[in-house]
DNA sequence: CCTCTTACGGATCGCACGATCCATAAGTTG
DNA sequence: CAACTTATGGATCGTGCGATCCGTAAGAGG
């Protein structure tokens, strides 16, 4: 059964995508809603009440939207059938790319859109830290079941590892949005793989990189 | 001759380092002059303007305070009397160090105070990123200068390093602040610096680890 | 002691913020 | 067509923002 009402006359979806953009570019608190009404298409306070609830929650549903596409570039990480090696590469690298896409804010929505956040918002705070802790613990588990399933060696340094590409991955956003190009960033993500490469159990080069 | 008028009852430079340590925790924009105000030691309206001219003037002015003092671990990075190793290792450590100090705000003033803005702060966030860029052509030089010197095989990746190299350092920021340890963020660096050595013209090591 | 200069407390400015209200419009349902 | 439901435009709310103003206080210089 078809919903009842006044139909409404603005695209819910384009405007989400369109806040999520802003959000992802500007940061939570340092947009307004004088801003967000005018890139949802000119909208009406009334319509973005009537449709989005409060500032609040459209950043919410936003930064739920970024998770479910454009944050998908993490999703390798979770994905235990592929090689941890790979899982790790592929993760990087797609998001050195996504983050470095022309079409889109640079950098990424989880480490840049709530970094300054007045103590009445650090609940928001908390909430988006928590997703980078997930990303965080997945590339440590990544490590882990590289040492485990013995492609690393017994000896290799689980957390310095893991914190290194870590920090890869969330340096590239201030990277990438202070200019930084996508081949330099590339360029790191083939340093941190040679690094891995070198911790391997049948590595046998005396140089110690995979060419 | 000694400054005529009435006294200024507050110690101008404890302020300062109050506004400071507020800025670095919580940003500029997200700070309000209210919370400054009371930080700064319960001053009125007037003192403060009196004092400091304006938000903004006093946020430049902390920015300032900062990289004279704290910001100062970056220094060995601009030092070319120190082998490039060690000028990347002392900026590397001594920042994580310094990062998280339980004393301080944790994580970098320069990487984190100004990563929201809205439009007509742009200028600001520019003058904040002209730092940071400063501190990656040091990284750059520093790679450079161990190729050119010898000490880095010719074929190493200099772009791939140097980035790599920045990447954690601005990452750490984000890292620490989320909670982790300073000993995992010095893990991360003694990893980057055995893949520095991997690519060392002197490495003879078949499994290329500095142990 | 009087004047000059600077600092102070406190009221207040104009403005933009996020959010709400209400009368009206535009559909669906019976 | 009448009743109902939802959306819209536009005025408006209360609040907190950064900043200014003013009358008074506290020291220095002549």
């Amino acid at each position: 059964m078809a919903r009842t009402g006044r139909p409404r006359e603005f695209d819910r979806d384009a405007a989400l995508d369109a806040a999520m953009q802003i959000f992802w570019r500007q940061g939570y608190e340092t947009t307004s809603l004088h801003q967000l009404k005018q890139v949802m298409g000119g909208l009406s306070a009334a319509s973005f009440y009537g449709a989005f609830g409060s500032k609040e929650s459209l950043y919410r549903e936003a930064l739920t939207r970024y998770l479910g596409t454009y944050g998908q570039v993490m999703a390798p990480l979770h994905d235990e059938t592929l090689k941890p090696r790979d899982a790790l590469e592929q993760a990087l690298r797609r998001s050195a790319r996504m983050q470095t896409d022309e079409r889109l804010p640079q950098g990424c929505m989880v480490v840049l859109s709530t970094t300054n956040a007045s103590p009445e918002n650090d609940h928001l705070q908390a909430f988006v830290a928590a997703e980078r802790q997930r990303t965080r613990n997945a590339i440590r588990r990544c490590v882990e079941r590289a040492t485990a399933a013995g492609e690393l060696r017994q000896d290799a340094d689980v957390v310095g590892l893991a914190v290194l590409a870590e920090a890869l991955l969330v340096g590239m956003s201030v990277q990438v949005r202070d200019g930084v190009s996508r081949a330099s960033i590339e360029a790191a993500v083939s340093n941190l793989l040679q690094l891995w490469d070198a911790n391997r159990t049948d590595d046998l080069n005396p140089r110690c990189r995979q060419r």
